[in-house]
DNA sequence: GGCCATAAGATACGGTGCGTTTCTTCTCTT
DNA sequence: AAGAGAAGAAACGCACCGTATCTTATGGCC
């Protein structure tokens, strides 16, 4: 919409140095607004600098290159972990914890965080990072639980429990995104679940 | 190996000019030389020119930009349309069918295909072609054909054969190439069959 | 067999954005 | 009050994109 926005200091005011964690602040605040503008491809440093008030050395003090701050800004503005839900019955389990999930970024355009994941997938180290993110205390582990409980609630088979089947989901819903250029509707999250997933998990073994 | 490789006419000859179909191979056998000697990200298009012994406004006469010409060059070396396998037997058929795709660009290094791959999905256009190229003509439609041809011998469960289905073990090998940085292997074909596909394929309905 | 449209080849340019360097200026700390 | 340390400003070199301009060779055509 506008133009150029003064982020909070007043605009013929002195030119009040900011420091540390508040610059580092206002700097991620550009980002953010940044991706929203323009989307990530023409997300340049050069413009977070100006948007922040600041200068391009101060952002390369802080993170090596373009990727690593869209990652910082994406990072801070997600939201916290989030509880599994357990409402008894995996379907709606997996429907309620899928679905916040693909509706975090709402409020960003597509394509930016389309961009920043396919970027991601560029570097070898972000690659990896974003694995281990994702198995370690991310969405995967939260599969997992809910899918145990289920078993245990003879809901569906245990032995279809391994590491692919837990992050199945997962799996096939960043293809559909990655391929499909948008953020999984409902729908398709729902034809994951009833055509894929949970026939799979209600299988029966040796079959 | 050799830093300036002549690709064919003689070093000390009169500067003969190629034209059309020749010039035109000369310059992807190039694409697919840099693509192999410095991998995708770092291929240029003033490289390829050098390498292909020719210019830049050549190839801009060609293709509009470097993921058009890299696609060109891919396309040429990707080995023609594969007759779905028929061993009587679903697990072979898929097996060979899918093992035999992901080895189509074994003698190219991983990061160049993975880079073209990545960069399609960067832009909308190419990344629409790229979905019908697969569902039309191309690999989606012969696992359908494989899947239907094990329905009629009653390995599988006729009512599990659905779009989204069908194109499961494309996605899922797509997506741990995409995310895993390289070819899935051999033990990752099998995990996927073994473990995703095949037994949906074979769940009964109405579960 | 000589003309000429066509495309190749060479070169250079403007543009963009990266990541860095240098230097000045402010502000927090002690 | 002094000085360390970071912010801010400006400019740089670099790489590469995509284009424009101009010359030169080639092959088709009469």
């Amino acid at each position: 919409m506008a133009e150029d926005v003064a982020e909070d200091a007043a605009v013929g005011g002195k030119p009040v140095r900011r420091r540390g964690g508040e610059l580092e602040r206002a700097i991620l605040d550009a980002v953010w607004a940044e991706l929203a503008d323009h989307g990530y491809d023409r997300l340049t440093m050069e413009g977070v600098a100006a948007r922040a008030r600041t200068s391009k050395p101060v952002l390369y003090r802080r993170w090596p290159n373009r990727a690593a701050l869209v990652i910082a800004a994406l990072g801070r503005n997600a939201p916290d972990y989030q509880e599994p839900p357990d409402t008894g019955e995996l379907r709606a389990d997996l429907a309620l914890f899928l679905g916040s999930l693909l509706h975090r970024f709402d409020d960003l355009p597509t394509d930016a965080v389309h961009g920043v994941l396919v970027d991601l997938l560029r570097d070898p180290e972000l690659r990896a990072g974003f694995t281990v993110g994702l198995t370690a205390v991310g969405p995967v582990s939260s599969l997992g639980l809910m899918m145990r409980r289920a078993a245990d609630r003879g809901e569906i088979n245990p032995a279809r429990i391994t590491p692919r089947t837990v992050s199945l989901p997962l799996d096939l819903l960043r293809d559909a995104f990655l391929v499909g250029g948008a953020v999984p509707s409902d729908r398709v999250v729902a034809e994951v679940l009833d055509e894929v997933v949970l026939p799979l998990l209600r299988a029966p073994s040796g079959n």
